[in-house]
DNA sequence: TCTGGGGTCCTAGGACCC
DNA sequence: TCTGGGGTCCTAGGACCC
């Protein structure tokens, strides 16, 4: 049976939802921008955007140079996020088999699904219909033999549209198509493949394997099976792969600096964040990873592989100084400084980690209670204090949310958990 | 025009063990 | 005692994607 795959791609999906969301945005050139100040960058751009030559990635300074009078909007991610998961139950009634690839793209396998519903234009169709009476927002859909071609296919089919590409159609399409417009083709591999003279997917199909294994490794036979339009790669469930590999925060300093005691402050703050996010995940890690960038864009990493598994933001905060204070830049300032976690594992019940030697009753408690706090008033209610001496405590940010004190606040929400509440 | 923040996968070299 | 090869794990960096 000839295997079909779907790729669903919003077009141009931050600013259609604030299109929607604000009708007097129709028609006009509207920028999502994280953040508005020298360092942000523009993440989408409507299609009028577009015709000013704006794209996603491009600093905002540059947008606005090109298209001053572009509506910049910071947007909020968790409308996205939200729109997102409706996208997913408008493609699992098309498909038993959805793969969330990001915020804006979802994977389809079709296989035998063509049956069910008539036509492999009916299941795109259908798609684009239900996303357009239920959430009115346009999309793409890409419908080919395998995930490569179906990115391709999106891609032709944009905007608003919807493209087929069957077996007979592979060759001639691929024939002249550039490069550097195959999927994970980027710039420094198309610079390294014009100067061996290939310029298109044709060229790069029929060019001896020998030459392309040398120069690439084993990257070179992946090259020519992306070129000839061969992809095996399975539309994984949601279930499997909704488990991150790592987990990580960073962040752009307003200024470069190399003040030892306010970049502790900002990793502090991203063990944080980090630790968080892996309890939500339920993920338990036994590498940590900082990441320093110079005030010239030299990225370093530094990595620490530990002999036991760690997930409370005491022990992640611990490691993450142990590296730093290892690592001498003193005479470069930095302007960006991240924390990461990987090797990752998943517990059906994270903070009943009984079964580790560390265990540490109070800390899990404490675990407990801290997100608790985060979920009911938000990230930065509640932070580390006093970190010098090792021994670590919980201390509000600012002033407490609660008149009574933040200890038998925490109290009170770990008693309501065990009620069951 | 000096370049965000979240990821994934791959590679090369070193350490270590058998 | 010296040497070699294979396997595995770890670290650092690179390329790419959205």
């Amino acid at each position: 049976m000839q295997r079909y795959i779907a790729l669903i791609d919003m077009d141009a999906f931050f600013a259609s939802i604030e299109i929607r969301d604000n009708p007097q945005l129709r028609g006009k050139p509207v920028l999502i921008a994280g953040s508005h100040s020298q360092k942000g960058v523009v993440t989408t751009c409507s299609y009028e955007a577009r015709k000013y030559g704006c794209h996603s990635g491009m600093s905002v300074l540059d947008a606005r140079r090109l298209c001053p009078n572009g509506i910049y909007i910071s947007g909020s991610h968790g409308k996205y996020v939200y729109a997102s998961m409706k996208i997913v139950e408008i493609c699992n009634r098309f498909s038993p088999v959805v793969e969330p690839f990001s915020v804006d793209e979802m994977f389809l396998d079709l296989s035998g699904c063509e049956k069910l519903f008539g036509s492999l234009e009916a299941i795109g169709e259908g798609i684009r219909g239900a996303i357009r009476d239920e959430l009115q927002l346009p999309s793409s859909v890409g419908i080919a033999p395998n995930k490569t071609l179906a990115k391709l296919a999106s891609r032709l089919a944009k905007p608003d549209g919807l493209y087929i590409i069957h077996p007979q159609d592979i060759e001639n399409l691929l024939k002249d198509l550039p490069v550097q417009q195959l999927f994970g083709v980027g710039p420094k591999t198309t610079e390294k493949l014009n100067l061996l003279g290939i310029f298109t997917a044709g060229q790069l199909a029929q060019f001896p394997i020998e030459v392309l294994t040398r120069k690439f490794g084993v990257m070179g036979y992946h090259l020519r099976d992306l070129a000839s339009g061969k992809d095996n790669s399975e539309v994984v469930a949601q279930r499997e792969a909704d488990k991150p590999k790592s987990i990580s925060n960073e962040t752009t300093l307003f200024e470069a600096t190399n003040n030892r005691v306010f970049l502790k402050k900002v990793l502090l703050s991203l063990v944080h964040k980090v630790a968080f996010r892996m309890r939500k995940h339920g993920a338990v890690a036994r590498t940590v990873r900082l990441t320093l960038r110079t005030h010239g864009f030299e990225t370093h990493q530094y990595h620490q592989t530990l002999d036991h598994k760690i997930f409370f933001e005491t022990d992640l905060y611990s490691e993450i100084i142990r590296l730093f204070d290892k690592v001498h830049f003193e005479p470069a300032r930095l302007r960006l400084v991240g924390v990461g976690v990987t090797n990752l594992s998943f517990d059906e019940e994270p903070l009943q980690l009984r079964i580790f030697p560390d265990f540490d009753e109070k800390k899990v408690r404490m675990a407990e209670a801290v997100d608790v706090l985060k979920k009911r008033f938000g990230d930065s209610v509640i932070r580390i204090g006093d970190c010098r001496s090792g021994d670590y405590k919980y201390r509000p940010v600012d002033k407490p949310p609660l008149s009574f004190g933040m200890k038998n606040y925490i109290a009170e929400e770990i008693d309501s958990k065990k009620k069951g509440e």
